[in-house]
DNA sequence: TTGTTTCCCACGAAATCCCATGTTATCCCA
DNA sequence: TGGGATAACATGGGATTTCGTGGGAAACAA
């Protein structure tokens, strides 16, 4: 699982070291990458491993061909993602388009989600942070645990 | 399940020993780690076992994924989260901005709630504690055993 | 060439591991 | 039932490794 927030630095070049958290997470995916693609909100990069990517598949082949919302998903999160590779101390080079997208500036949020993750400039995350943080702290009792999956412990 | 409250020392390197009943809790998950982040209301720290993540993710999968609520708690709970590991003995290191989160000053008082704990200052923590008692003594009236579920213990 | 991308090596800071020790709880046997 | 032996737990400090970062050389493309 992706988990916490991590800010690393962008350098000239676009490298910036991928939390070593999050390149566990892809260890022994068949490639090992991560794949980055504009957030449909914009303003920030989402990102996930091969799991995800092929959950994505699965669920646009459920849906019928000539849906609109399936060309629209498959153009945007297939046809803009970027696989990205590792180089030997575990850093990608992020493409110059999704560098201004997101706003990097010297420095990337990697904020962690679970099954997925976001890459985010420090400055524009704290305001969506602390928005976050309000409403679910308001909401949180719209948020319950649901039963024991295993029942085990 | 995590039970009782026990105090353990702090030192310099943000160190602490997770209380041995806590620990085989954990035992037998795939990566033996407790997960810790920050609780909505501030001022103490809340955690558990891959168990109960994997509980909160599950549920977050079944909302919307445009649902602004999902997106918050996502936010919240998985981006504030650290997923910490045990050294030889049997401690963990808090980073350093959850130990000042909680006012965590040379101890700390881990207080097992069943599926989940929590990680308080021992002086914040008595605080709490006398406010709950008397709650607790203001409504005993709204609390109720359930009948039992399948008959089991 | 000229610009871009990939690979490689080097360094400092920080997190992690390892060994030693005090203390408390538990066990066993007289 | 007491008392000593044994094991489990919590703690302290030093050594080692990992991680993030910077720059340059080599491969590639235009």
């Amino acid at each position: 699982m992706f988990l916490s927030t991590t800010i690393n630095g962008v350098d000239a070049k676009g490298r910036v070291s991928v939390p070593a958290g999050f390149r566990a997470v892809v260890k022994n995916d068949p490639e090992e990458k991560i794949y980055v693609w504009p957030s449909f909100e914009g303003g920030y990069l989402e990102g996930g491993g091969q799991a995800l990517l092929d959950r994505y598949l699965a669920l646009l082949e459920e849906m019928d061909p000539y849906d609109d919302a399936r060309a629209a998903f498959e153009q945007t999160i297939f046809g803009d993602t970027r696989g990205l590779a590792f180089d030997g101390t575990g850093r990608v080079t992020l493409p110059k388009d999704l560098i201004e997208l997101a706003g990097l500036d010297g420095k990337a949020a990697f904020v962690g989600l679970g099954s997925r993750f976001e890459i985010w400039n420090p400055e524009r995350l704290a305001e969506r942070k602390a928005n976050a943080r309000s409403f679910a702290r308001d909401n949180k009792k719209s948020l319950k645990l649901p039963p024991r999956p295993g029942g085990g412990a």
